[in-house]
DNA sequence: GTGATTGCAAATCTTTTGCACTAAA
DNA sequence: TTTAGTGCAAAAGATTTGCAATCAC
């Protein structure tokens, strides 16, 4: 379970984790993190900001996106060529991506998905497991 | 299984497909489908023509590369942003995708990986499953 | 011939970089 | 101050597109 709480200690949040509170890490991380979970595209956390009359840039966006990936507030998951969605959930779970509209969901973590995991190559240990469960509107009948 | 015969008549299989069998076209199947199961982007096998003095264009083999795909000849394969895969395995199978050499690799179908599937969003219908098992290298202990 | 394909170069899109400027500490 | 962080615009990659030239049928 990720934060419930309004927005006690983003600022000690940040700086625990060495990155300093600026203005833009605060209020992106705001627009990321209080709204319950999320999937977002650097180009649509821009737009947001933009539209919330949080001036940052595209650069600083992606920077940020990267920065809070490598200290664990995200996770990044790619399912199309040329697009990267974040993740604001970062507990153990798989993803359901909707083909026909782009859109990324999480999968509940309750329907389980278990299974024999394969052993990893000689000399490698795994890191991840990503399913990706791909899914297009049903044709209407 | 596929083709492990020699190069019987890749023509007719194109044709088949609706695919005009162009001297780029057979030439590019034969690379791709003739050597056991690959995994390649488009800039890959684009070297790999010119390496075999078979001249097309890096567009032409994005073009080609996405009509084997749609044609079912070839599956897309999206684990790093940026960067796209073409397997020439359509089998139900899953990888290993090494975040360290950027390797991937198919999932020997023996290491079963079955599990519950969670019902789709409603309105959807499944299209694939992918699963993929990120590795890296083990630490030189 | 005639319509599908190709090649090339330019265009597009996402993401990264270089560097002078601004703001935390 | 001092140094991390930011914005901007340019650069870099991967992929696509427009269009005249070329090839399969």
């Amino acid at each position: 379970m990720r934060s419930t709480k309004p927005s006690p200690n983003l600022l000690e949040r940040l700086r625990t984790l060495g990155l300093r509170p600026t203005r833009q890490r605060v209020a992106l991380a705001h627009l990321l993190f209080e709204t319950g979970d999320r999937h977002v595209t650097a180009e649509q956390l821009h737009s947001e900001a933009s539209a919330a009359s949080i001036r940052v840039s595209l650069a600083t966006v992606y920077n940020t996106l990267h920065q809070f990936t490598a200290a664990g507030l995200l996770r990044e998951v790619v399912v199309e060529p040329g697009r990267s969605y974040f993740d604001t959930n970062i507990d153990d779970h798989h993803h359901f991506f909707c083909e026909s509209s782009g859109m990324l969901q999480d999968i509940p973590g309750e329907s389980v998905m278990v299974g024999l995991l394969p052993k990893p190559p000689v000399g490698t240990e795994i890191s991840r497991v990503d399913v990706i469960i791909r899914v297009r509107r049903e044709p209407t009948t």
